[in-house]
DNA sequence: CTTGGAATGTCAACAAGGCTGACGTAAATT
DNA sequence: AATTTACGTCAGCCTTGTTGACATTCCAAG
């Protein structure tokens, strides 16, 4: 353990070995992050994708069906699809838009407030357990590594849209 | 910056907020977890499920399908579909268990430790950098964050298979 | 030895959620 | 007026997950 903290301990942390601990860790965590919303999806007709659209439609109010597609990376026949189900469904609302009358500004109603809501609070659980657990420095680690593990495009996406900052 | 370390700045770091961005990071940086063996995986036949099943072959030779399943949380059916292919295409061997016959110990051809090289080249490449990036402490930090969102079963895959451990 | 159960393989059918290609429509732009 | 953009949709395909059913092999218990 007694890591120096400093960089200067030989890059030990480069090792092959410890790069497959880091592969492995985010398979296995990526399982537990999904996990709980999963289970909640089970039995709804919904499923990750459903929750992926929910998500990033609570978080941008407004935001078009093209936004929406290069934030998750699928196709408009894909998101479509999973769409036509929210909106038949009545949790989402397709708004025509005001300046361009070509898009479509997509809002949570009230009904996938409510989902979103029972969503992200298991999601949220999992996450404020386990950042509880590791402790605000590990926190502070854990972000720096994952964004810079993103691609660029994605780590756009994802600095360019908080808007109460790290 | 200057975190106490401790826990005892409040708990910023348990906001809504932050756990929304560590949520969003999960996701983003996923994809480029990823994204480099799809890219050489599209193409060969393969996709991600082999890459899954190779890379826990090669770390473990000689483990049981059931293990596998296990590991990778998926049914037999699922599993072997995959295996199967692999099997054919010489990538992977199963050979008869020596202590019970039944069982099939699952281990790498040349041919398919080839492939798992150059699939985790390229996965290692984007973490090594990653890692280059965030620095010692804050690989630590990453560490113990998804250790501690792994389910209870997932953990202990993690730790117990480690040889030569953090 | 026989029988029960465990480990494995396999066939069939199905679903979710990706993909491409093609086509249509409305609206903005040129 | 022609073109481009944003979106929707139909059709078909692929990967990878699921259940259910059934056969085989083999260990272990009676």
């Amino acid at each position: 353990m007694a890591e120096t903290g400093g960089g200067g301990e030989g890059l030990l942390f480069l090792t092959d070995e410890q790069l497959r601990k880091g592969i492995e860790a985010m398979f296995f965590a990526y399982r537990g992050f999904t996990a709980d919303p999963d289970r909640i999806l089970e039995g709804l007709d919904y499923g990750r994708a459903h929750h992926r659209a929910v998500h990033f439609i609570n978080r941008s109010p407004g935001l078009t069906v093209s936004s929406l597609m290069a934030i998750l990376g699928v196709t408009k026949q894909s998101l479509n699809r999973v769409l036509r189900t929210l909106i038949d469904d009545g949790l989402v609302e397709a708004r025509i838009g005001r300046e361009d009358r070509r898009e479509r500004n997509l809002y949570l109603t009230d009904k996938g407030m409510v989902l979103e809501r029972s969503l992200s609070d298991a999601q949220r659980a999992r996450m404020r357990a386990a950042y509880r657990t590791a402790g605000p420095q590990a926190v502070q680690g854990f972000r720096t590594v994952l964004e810079a593990m993103m691609d660029p495009e994605m780590r756009r996406q994802y600095l360019g849209l908080k808007e109460a900052g790290s």
